[in-house]
DNA sequence: ACCCAATGGCTCAATTTCAGTCCATGCAGG
DNA sequence: CCTGCATGGACTGAAATTGAGCCATTGGGT
């Protein structure tokens, strides 16, 4: 089972399209939602600009807002300052059914770990802006005051705001794929209060050896705080 | 220019759809023939499996392949044993006019040495089976063989097979992407003779390491081999 | 000499997706 | 109490995309 295959053409060919552009919306969407990149009770772009945004005409990220809104993550008022609105709190996920091979689960918590450290780390070399220091501590400070029911979209965002701080847009968008990804995962296995508050000591000694630019540190803290999922992960799906 | 805004909102939501279906099919074929994976004068899939690879229709397939070869980068032969041929040598890339702005090229940059310089340091840390190693020494030998004409694709190639090496499938499709980025930068600057010589050497360097199974030294001549492009890149773009 | 099977080449109907347009609603400011 | 206007809601016709089937060509095997 696995070994890999070094004969030639066997390396996929990486695909165009996954799906149609309705379930792709819908994903993209929800995995937005997940990553607290659309925070809970915050207001979406507009249709237009939204849809714009994702490539996709206004027609079909309609028709995928409808099925989010029918779920029970989204909500829509018309009339000037209406919009489209995240639920506060996002509903269970329906029992995601793919069950990722063992290989699967490796290879997504591998390539989590090269592309967090590489952020972490440049995080910390990078001179930070009093800005850029503002947006790291407003995401720790929400992190932080979440409860279990809220936790995981903000966790994702604060490890999406240290991947922005390293100034790299492809870099960001490696964290955040990983991470939704990840999250996939992580929707199947309990959240302990335990694992919460460890989370939070690791989340604030990450943000120290950035904001000191202490890059080793940085390195150091990101990777032991991942393998504290790691080994959750493993244990609960193996 | 170019400060980063760390307000509410403003993170890009990342686009469902790039493109049509037939242009990104075209692009992305291309790409592989320009990475060496569909590798010159070799037989690309048939079309039915190729689509299906590729998540497309054969329809939008044939349109794209149709495409390439009127610009002479394909040769198709009908019958059993037929099949879409590479041809042997590509085309000039008819002037990429999409001018990359500084910051992008540092963005692509970044993300290449991340991916790549952890790409070299897991292959040097994993067992290699012997076909694996083979893998590696057969990319090794292509690439080292290889005229002015042929070597970007070969190059590529080689880089390709040592993310392989490291056995997370995610990492070699971000090679493999990073670098088809880096790719239509570098079409746009001359190749010398000089850069591919010591291009070798460093190659040779490269797979010394892992072979012998020495993480540092792998990632250490992973980056003094992207330091080189880098250089070159900046000089002739700035 | 024949047949078989794998391949590219072609056509057509059904479905999805899009771009554009207009309608409906509701709050802020006059 | 109006008016303006940014928003979601709904419709239509065109274009892209798909899925499926069939044809044409070719070279190896019987």
């Amino acid at each position: 089972m696995d070994i890999p295959n070094f004969d030639a053409g066997v390396l996929p060919v990486r695909p165009v399209r996954r799906g149609n552009a309705f379930e792709e919306t819908v994903e993209r969407v929800l995995e937005n939602l997940k990553l607290g990149i659309f925070a809970a009770g915050s207001r979406l772009p507009p249709e237009r600009e939204l849809a714009a945004q994702l490539g996709v005409s206004r027609a079909t990220l309609r028709e995928a807002l409808a099925e989010l809104q029918a779920a029970g993550y989204l909500q829509s008022r018309r009339g000037r300052y209406g919009g489209t609105f995240a639920a506060d709190v996002l509903p269970r996920s329906p029992e995601p059914d793919g069950f990722g091979s063992a290989a699967e689960l490796e290879d997504v918590l591998l390539f989590r770990r090269v592309v967090e450290s590489a952020a972490a780390r440049l995080a910390a070399e990078a001179t930070l802006t009093p800005a850029a220091r503002g947006h790291l501590l407003a995401a720790l400070e929400e992190v932080d005051s979440a409860s279990m029911d809220t936790f995981r979209p903000k966790d994702a965002r604060f490890h999406i705001a240290v991947a922005e701080l390293a100034g790299s847009s492809r870099l960001v968008a490696a964290v955040a794929e990983v991470r939704a990804q990840a999250s996939g995962l992580l929707d199947r296995i309990p959240l302990l209060q335990a694992n919460l508050d460890h989370s939070q000591v690791q989340h604030r000694e990450l943000v120290d050896a950035v904001l000191r630019g202490d890059a080793d540190a940085a390195e150091a803290a990101a990777i032991s705080h991942l393998e504290g999922t790691e080994r959750l992960l493993r244990g609960f799906l193996a």
